[in-house]
DNA sequence: TCATTGATTAGATAGCTATCTAATCAATGA
DNA sequence: TCATTGATTAGATAGCTATCTAATCAATGA
């Protein structure tokens, strides 16, 4: 799940760096070896060396050996797959969902959420529990909210504020004294765990 | 010429870091604010604030202020104009030939050569000039050749080593005594300029 | 066998960077 | 007016990294 990130985190890595870009380029135009490298770099054929190393970590260079050369080509695969990978929304989501939530979580959010709007109340308990966490996590932090204040946060993210402020009683995640509403300990362990 | 490398060097160093990369992924999902961002990747607001600075630079984020929440979104534009650039081998050998060669050199580099081998001898003289002093330059590096080893060099990029090698000479960039061939200053500078 | 040459590795170093805590800022609501 | 809250900045620090020189390796050709 978190190698994609890793795998991406790398590949960036070793294009965040100007001569290692500009290596890119040229193994791009054609195969080099290191010491032209060095020299059009204006570089230590030792610190061509080390760019390799990193390009090499990333995928990005096929070499071929014809003594007393080394030879160096950009593999574009590598770089075009990761590439396509971050033109497509869904892909970029999917790096930071996969090292977060778990599967099922995810999936009930994104059904349920429409960015930053609840669509519908969830029937299923399990869903529900779910649906209620990320609400809970959503509200501006105050150590109380007076009613009108709590359903004015909540109207913001669904219609049906009644509802839910009355779910977030009966959950147990808050509690409420002479009309002013508190986290209680599971709610504000629901808030910490969730995320 | 050198701003887009920069400018790459600028994405690709913001989505260089694994905390940074799921943020990009958080904010492709929907808008937030700084305090959720801190809670879901576990690190302090201070750190949430230093990431969007960065990735702020790369112009990769667009925000939205509504007291007392900043609200952070992915700007997925320039994301996925860069993204392209890399898909496209031409594109990404200007990154390298931007910084390096001055224009006309370059399209002349272009026009005679066939990645590792040299598709016909200029008649222009600035033109035959640019690409005997790219021809040097590929040469293995020796302290003096003998013709036989010169030539098989030579016949490597271009079948008609015969006039290439007269052409060193006639060109002085290389000098012959008792058969052996060897650079003069102007050849060494050339191969130095050039790059 | 030895000198040459390209590539890599070891070790050093200056400069960068991810992260934190503490301080400050800016707006709000009590 | 003051406490609260989210965001940013200042300052510190541990760890990373781009680069170099020097040493070593590996193949070749004299």
């Amino acid at each position: 799940m978190n190698e994609s990130l890793d795998q991406l985190v790398t590949l960036f890595k070793a294009l965040a760096d100007p001569t290692r870009l500009r290596m890119v380029g040229l193994l791009a135009e054609r195969e080099r070896c290191g010491r032209d490298l060095a020299s059009v770099l204006h570089v230590s054929p030792a610190t061509v060396s080390h760019h390799l190393k990193l390009l090499r970590r990333a995928g990005l260079v096929a070499e071929s050996r014809k003594q007393p050369y080394t030879f160096y080509a950009l593999d574009h695969r590598v770089l075009q797959d990761a590439v396509r990978d971050m033109v497509d929304t869904e892909k970029v989501q999917e790096i930071a969902a996969g090292s977060g939530l778990p599967e099922e979580k995810r999936k009930v959010l994104r059904n349920f959420f429409d960015g930053p709007r609840l669509i519908s109340i969830p029937a299923q308990r399990r869903k529900k529990e779910i649906v209620f966490e990320e609400l809970l996590r959503r509200l501006p932090r105050r150590k109380e909210y007076e009613e009108k204040q709590l359903s004015r946060f909540i109207e913001a993210i669904h219609p049906d504020f009644c509802t839910i402020r009355r779910e977030f009683i009966m959950g147990r995640y808050m509690e409420r004294e002479d009309g002013r509403y508190r986290l209680t300990e599971k709610g504000r362990a629901a808030i910490a765990e969730g995320r």
